[in-house]
DNA sequence: ATCGCGTTCATTGTGTACAATGAATACATT
DNA sequence: AATGTATTCATTGTACACAATGAACGCGAT
């Protein structure tokens, strides 16, 4: 029993909720996820009050806990938040990243590029997390981290739905955003990467108002 | 028992934190609190673990729950996202604003002025924060107000050490803000309320390193 | 004196039992 | 039939008891 139950039980809650095992809006019954998981009401309570103090779950006025509404729009407004706080990552960083790091980073839109070239598009969501969960681990401190982690989680949710803009498009935008860094040039980095991340935010609209329609 | 006792512990267990009544670092034991607090370690459990998830409380790697550090430096840090992400909430307001709500702010800035005139430092503060949690509490959806409440908690705890500036610097930055908004001008109000705040940091970096000399 | 070892002790993790609450259902009354 | 009312039932909230784990401490051997 090295790892307690209560963090395997959260993560793998978590997991159901991003997976969208457990779907958006649905109520968690506690027994009968207990008995789903294996495990007690009492470690499964802790996850979801931690859940929810991640905002991954909302209680009812009653006691109820159902999966936070997780829709395009929803979607979209997170990623305003993400907008912002990944273009002040990038602010922060510009002025003192060092060469190996954007130099990884080239390497792995390089490989991105090949395996789409050979047909490969199932790595190319994972590359496109990899960039920006990398750049946010860079930050020392790891509180900005911590803040962006949900953030990054519900963004490979939404690409695991099939939602993302072509290589084609981003690949020379992410590439836009290495090249501000390594010209150290903070201002620059920052409005590239709110600038990529907005056109996506678009996408998301015109996706929610499409699907509105029908 | 209208209110479950699990949401009145989470809540006074907050504000214990927020208050400094539970000191940064402080180690958190459930047997004691729980004694302290006059309920069972149950609903105690349940309260450290949304806290938990809204990074007011870290786990250790066995399992002891301690009070987050929140130095001057933490401060600083969680206003740079608080900068960019109020900056956000300008952007998003000023197309739309209504006039309602600027004319209560100004009243707001108003009787500030007054009362700081007759020597009322006090309500100063509050007013501060009304400022900004009003805003806030604008934004539809409340996805992103639910994201800024536990930044506006900090804030409320950094003034409540003393950590300032005065009336005179703040006021007229405050009224750009509410100007910029008038004239639904996003960006403008969004570089306003990044700019007002980016002060602020300046001047906790400021009274870090003076902290650190000593 | 220092290092290794075993024993206590403090503290957390988990399960289970029970209380409390609100919703759904069935029933009676008009 | 429709409405109001009592009763069951599903589900959550709380407490408590016990298990498990790692730390602190003392004690003996070298």
């Amino acid at each position: 029993m090295s790892t307690p139950l209560e963090e395997d039980v959260y993560h793998r809650l978590r997991d159901m909720i991003l997976t969208g095992e457990l779907v958006s809006g649905e109520k968690l019954v506690q027994e009968d996820l207990s008995a789903r998981l294996g495990v007690s009401r009492t470690p499964l309570r802790a996850a979801i009050a931690k859940l929810e103090g991640e905002n991954f779950v909302r209680m009812s006025t009653r006691g109820e806990a159902s999966v936070s509404e997780f829709g395009l729009r929803q979607i979209a407004e997170v990623f305003e938040v993400r907008a912002v706080l990944e273009g002040l990552i990038c602010r922060l960083l510009a002025p003192k990243i060092e060469r190996k790091h954007t130099i990884y980073l080239r390497s792995l839109m390089a490989s991105v590029e090949d395996a789409v070239k050979a047909g490969d598009d199932a790595m190319y969501g994972e590359a496109d997390v990899e960039f920006h969960t990398y750049l946010t681990k860079l930050i020392p401190g790891g509180n900005l981290g911590r803040l962006l982690e949900p953030v990054h989680s519900i963004m490979r949710m939404s690409l695991s739905q099939g939602i993302l803009r072509s290589p084609a498009e981003t690949l020379p935008e992410h590439i836009a955003i290495i090249d501000a860094l390594d010209a150290r040039d903070s201002d620059r980095a920052e409005r590239a990467m709110i600038d990529h991340i907005r056109k996506t935010i678009a996408l998301l609209q015109e996706k929610a108002e499409e699907e509105n329609r029908t």
